[in-house]
DNA sequence: GAAATGCCTGAAAACGTTTGCGTAAATAAA
DNA sequence: TTTATTTACGCAAACGTTTTCAGGCATTTC
């Protein structure tokens, strides 16, 4: 069996493969009649052009590459869908990278994105990045690069982002306004803008209700869960006048959850939870969890539409470009007053 | 700035690029120094080889497409965890497509990939798809497929699933040994084998404890959550007597809590849920949600080994190399006899 | 001392596209 | 009729890599 080609087309066709490619392409060179008859023995052979070839004469691959922490959460599986579909609708490819929060892997992965793989990367960074050079790296390489939720202030392009200092103020004020007199913080990582920020509202919400601050309530969680659940425990324990915890992460809040039910603590009697979280069963839980939620499909099609931009005019994205979405507080018994 | 090739780094060398490109693979054919000369100004200039004109020369793209019905989904969002782990140890690259269960995507999508774009692909069909077509000119074009979960019985390649028949069959007992005399079974479409196996482990569990098959049982639900609410409860209020939901999928489970709240019908006293789930928080629900779980992350390693097997050995994959994992039951409050 | 062997390197073709340029024929303008 | 202009197509180079083939040089073998 003879691979379909331009060769092959063109000469079942009589035609030079110069103008069988671009009677495919819908030039204005080509007569229509010319391009009919291209077209129909394109379509009976499914003609389909090799992908590796025209990306290497065109120096251009229709691919973006989305380099993400985990999927295995809820945030990021929503913005995978919303970036998937912006990139399918552009006829754009997605291929996809997990660094686990591991800055090595993360490290790896971007160099080898520099051998022209992709047109464009969607990036949030892993929580253990403190260096940026690799990111410079791929810029300087002429990769248009577009951040999402976890940003890196160190680069200088779009960043696509929710409002986590106004949502972190939101929460906590939530949690004072529920009757909770010690707040406590939970967060993942405080080189991380978005860790930052939420961190930074919780601080100002404190002290605009004039509560002083104890460095004490601030715990930094760690990557494995089990760990966590131990570092809560410990917390609460150490602590047992805390009666609110605010959640940085999903991951988190549902640790303190199981934490409560080992120490026999009420929710929201005993304590009161409020957590970012995409969970959609947020709702069934017991009792079903307060949540600040980010519009992760947005974002990503947001993040996307962005990058999209800036690939197709071959020129570098500005920060100027970037975009701050709202994150929603949903209500529910979790900081019930009681 | 000149681009940073093999031919700008022959020409810096004084050497030939076909020297070089042998050098770089660490060909016997180059002497230990020139290689050690190469290396080092390659590294320096932080040489990436370009990925595409090396796809395009080999025939062979270091890339494997993923294509599945949604990321948003803890089950393919394990999946993917695994696939991505393999294919990254074997320096593969990860394309994602959704089909959002769209059989028209599905086409579009597969017919795309025709591009020589894929080494292989790992596939879970769209619960729409009837039709077999597309995929079988894919194994044509001498892409490997192996499929994992939603496999299609019709084309004849290697298939990592579940033990489904046997769950089915084992919740469907776990019901009837809690106490349940009417079991209704959701499922989302009977197209797939996969709802066949699990609806058929059902029938014959039924069938082994003298119960009666009651057609009127078995509802099978939409894409739509908020329609499958409206059918599941539409169900329980004609047929008050059922005591027991058998949920194929966790959407299904979810939505079932969702009417008996509505309802005003309580887990387990009035009715018991028992769901196929990944949910993470599935202990944390109210009350706690008994779920047949399946080893997602195991199911997306073990497919993507056996693909990769094939794709390095370019041939084709045999249905020889199919694997059956096991699900595991995990019981909780939700079908706890009362 | 010639032939054979092994080691290292280079020239050039090939992968399948896209595209700048040239050109023949057909049409329009002078 | 001659000279522009347009239309429709072909030639060939280019993208950056891999790989076949051949050849130069040194060392060994008869």
């Amino acid at each position: 069996m003879t691979p379909v080609n331009l060769k092959s087309l063109a000469q079942a066709l009589n035609l030079s493969i110069a103008t069988v490619s671009r009677a495919l392409q819908d030039s204005h060179e080509v007569s229509t009649q010319t391009k009919e008859r291209v077209r129909a023995l394109a379509a009976e052979l499914n003609y389909q052009p090799n992908a590796y070839a025209s990306s290497l004469r065109r120096n251009l691959s229709k691919t973006i590459g989305v380099v993400i922490p985990k999927v295995a959460n809820h945030f990021f599986a929503l913005a995978i869908n919303g970036i998937e579909e912006v990139a399918r609708q552009s006829g754009y490819h997605v291929l996809i990278y997990l660094t686990h929060d591991d800055y090595e892997r993360e490290v790896s992965i971007i160099q080898h994105l520099k051998g022209g793989r992709i047109d464009g990367l969607l990036m949030s960074v892993a929580s253990g990045t403190e260096d940026f050079a690799h990111i410079k790296s791929l810029q300087d390489s002429n990769v248009p690069i577009v951040f999402f939720d976890r940003v890196c202030v160190e680069v200088s392009t779009a960043k696509v982002t929710t409002n986590d200092y106004e949502s972190g103020y939101q929460a906590t004020e939530h949690l004072v306004a529920a009757g909770c007199e010690q707040i406590a913080h939970l967060l993942i990582s405080n080189n991380l803008s978005i860790g930052r920020n939420r961190l930074q509202g919780y601080l100002d919400a404190l002290q605009a209700h004039g509560r002083i601050h104890d460095p004490e309530l601030i715990l930094q969680g760690v990557m494995d869960n089990q760990q966590n659940v131990g570092l809560i425990r410990e917390l609460l324990e150490r602590r047992p006048d805390i009666d609110g915890i605010f959640a940085s992460v999903e991951r988190l809040a549902i640790s303190s959850y199981h934490v409560c039910r080992q120490l026999g603590r009420v929710i929201p009697d005993d304590i009161k939870i409020i957590g970012f979280s995409n969970l959609e069963s947020a709702s069934l839980l017991e009792p079903p969890l307060t949540t600040i939620t980010q519009p992760a499909y947005e974002i990503g099609k947001e993040a996307a539409k962005i990058l999209l931009r800036g690939v197709e005019k071959k020129k570098a994205i500005l920060p100027s470009q970037s975009m701050v979405l709202e994150s929603t507080l949903f209500g529910r018994e979790s900081t019930a007053r009681v």
